[in-house]
DNA sequence: AGCTTTGCTACACTAAATGTAGTGAAAGAT
DNA sequence: ATCTTTCACTACATTTAGTGTAGCAAAGCT
């Protein structure tokens, strides 16, 4: 399966830009949390798996794929691991760890 | 069906961390493309559907009920616009923008 | 009254993800 | 050397999510 690429047509956008084509590629099921993941350090196939908890081993081995083809993660010794381009995507995806933690406490609050 | 609710079991999470809550609710498709079209101001369904290209009205509706019930966009008399809420949580997605055209730079260049 | 726009719903079809089982390769123990 | 584990997957049937086309009721305009 191809990643979604800029400049091509992607799930749910044919305009091709590229921030659509990081939205279908980030929105595919568990992308962020195996960038969550690797951000920690290297991890291998299993101890992504089980990180994923309910992640099934066809899709985290597309996923990884993706990820592999669109330069955010790589094939290391000790596992996968972020590449520069993830580790960049990382640091901005890091505040929406804080703001969650204040989201879900509000949303409690006022069910 | 169900938003992915912080504390409980998500699709991809038995855990209910809020951040794989937030993972969950942003990865279904063309959420963040909502979030990221409605922080222009207010839109209407229809326009939303335009904007999206591809989406069909049935995941449209459900993706705004659930971004609803999230708190992070609402009903107003202009159409749907984000809340407070839903306002910082596009500032912290701002950035992707500018990012995801450097990414996409720099995977033409380098394939 | 008739025409348009809006915000949907219905429904059949396709695509994506899950869950369980199993396979081939490599490393470690006996 | 063979036996067992561990690891990184692949296969496949089932379930869930998303698409695409059609259409409908309510509101606004003329």
């Amino acid at each position: 399966m191809a990643f979604p690429t800029p400049g091509k047509p992607v799930r749910g956008s044919r305009s091709g830009q590229p921030i659509m084509a990081l939205f279908d590629l980030l929105g595919r099921s568990w992308a962020m949390g195996i960038i969550w993941h690797l951000s920690a350090g290297p991890g291998t196939f299993r101890a992504l798996q089980e990180y994923c908890e309910t992640i099934s081993p066809t899709t985290l081995n597309k996923r990884i794929k993706e990820l592999i083809q669109a330069r955010m993660v790589t094939k290391t010794l000790e596992g996968y691991a972020l590449t520069e381009t993830g580790e960049e995507l990382f640091k901005m995806l890091f505040p929406l760890g804080k703001w969650a933690k204040d989201w879900a406490q509000n949303l409690k609050e006022n069910k």
